[in-house]
DNA sequence: CAAGACTGATTGTTAGACAATTTGCTGCGC
DNA sequence: GCGCAGCAAATTGTCTAACAATCAGTCTTG
């Protein structure tokens, strides 16, 4: 893994990995001056990493407005999994149709089986982030990756905010990725979508769900709040 | 239209404008600085607007090294439409799902109709390509469409280099959409994207034939300058 | 004739400046 | 007390100028 020689890149990935690991949360402002302070870079530096990052969907921003950390809905969460079935899919069709196994996409899955063993939540996600682009970038299209790499900083959010998360039965996770790899393996075209496809629709849910339980959360937190101080009610 | 507020735009914009027209071609060069005397505008800005384009495929770049307007040969050309078809499928399959046809797309599917029999080529470029991003849009996936924006330059590209291609036809063109159109209609999901892909097929193989044409000329004339001086080869 | 050094062009990055815009706050009138 | 105009601070957008790093071609030299 070698250093970044830009130092926009340098920065891009020191702040990307400042979001993904939730180090900055979803919400929070990040000034070009900011980042001119926090790393010592010239702002026309530190607004060309904004930019960037805004277009890998990891901030938000509007004309003459500060950057935010993205935070994700339920509805864009959604949108984000439609996106992301229609690239992985066309590439997982086309590696079956192929009966091409990516040798990378099996290296990951190995991975991914050995930090659910291990309870690494961090490697786990990381594995699992690899194990998807490994099968996107076996498909050999340049441009389907580029595409992917442009949603999967999003992907990459919603795993971070689920650091947490409750392991899914003991690891379904593997399990779908094993299905997967074995319909392209056999040839199966239609059987490789479908075991992605419900692979992500299972990976949604649990997104969703860990959403629905932080909103609740924070509902509370408020009602609680208003009542300790119901003078301040909007 | 509103024009551009920001600098960037504008000149990103302008140049884009005059690379899909063929008024940069591909392979030329675009440094900095010629933005910078061409259109007044600071390095800074210019080299912004180079990035946009080089992301958004219209431009090759490396570290260090000049930008130049991207020729798209052969095998790219595929990966463009096997990349087209992922997402614009995606769009389709969803549109006819929901029986949603978009009236944005029927309104581009009258401008190419128009264009055609008004032998409008630059027209029937434009309203061919607003008719296939209404499908993207019409299935109302913000990132379904952003990742279009980013391979649709690159389409673009292919229809600026074809001003002087021949009609295909009557109208092929115009006969696909409609089956697009219908099948939508009739919720038909399977044969919306079978539609599709035939359309897009028939598409690619312009493309590649008028590539293949382009070839052989270049190769002609390189062959008759070897054979008018002999000692210049390799 | 080939390998290496030099030169010009180009890009990457920085610093500082100013205009335009947004935002939060202040104070005014009601 | 409340809403609203306006002001001040913060922030972004763009520009100018400069220097270092890198690349492409040329030129020298053995």
């Amino acid at each position: 893994m070698l250093a970044p020689s830009s130092v926009v890149d340098a920065l891009y990935d020191a702040v990307r990995h400042r979001i993904v690991n939730g180090e900055l949360v979803g919400g929070e402002k990040l000034t070009e001056a900011r980042l001119t302070g926090e790393y010592g870079v010239a702002r026309t530096t530190a607004k060309a990493c904004l930019e960037r990052l805004t277009t890998a969907g990891l901030l938000r921003r509007t004309a003459h407005r500060t950057a935010v950390v993205t935070e994700l809905g339920a509805a864009e969460v959604s949108d984000l999994y439609f996106a992301r079935l229609a690239v992985e899919g066309a590439a997982v069709r086309r590696l079956a149709e192929r009966r091409d196994l990516p040798a990378t996409a099996t290296a990951a899955q190995a991975q991914v089986v050995s930090a659910v063993d291990a309870h690494d939540f961090r490697r786990q996600a990381e594995a699992d982030m690899a194990f998807h682009a490994a099968l996107v970038n076996g498909a050999g299209s340049e441009r389907l990756s580029r595409m992917h790499g442009l949603i999967m900083g999003e992907v990459h959010l919603t795993m971070g905010q689920s650091r947490a998360h409750l392991v899914p039965g003991r690891s379904a996770v593997g399990d779908e990725h094993d299905a997967i790899l074995a319909a392209v393996l056999a040839g199966d075209a239609a059987g490789a979508v479908a075991a992605l496809e419900t692979h992500l629709a299972h990976a949604q849910s649990r997104v969703q769900a860990r959403l629905a339980r932080a909103a609740a959360q924070q509902d509370a937190q408020q009602e609680a709040q208003q009542q300790a101080d119901p003078g301040a009610a909007n």
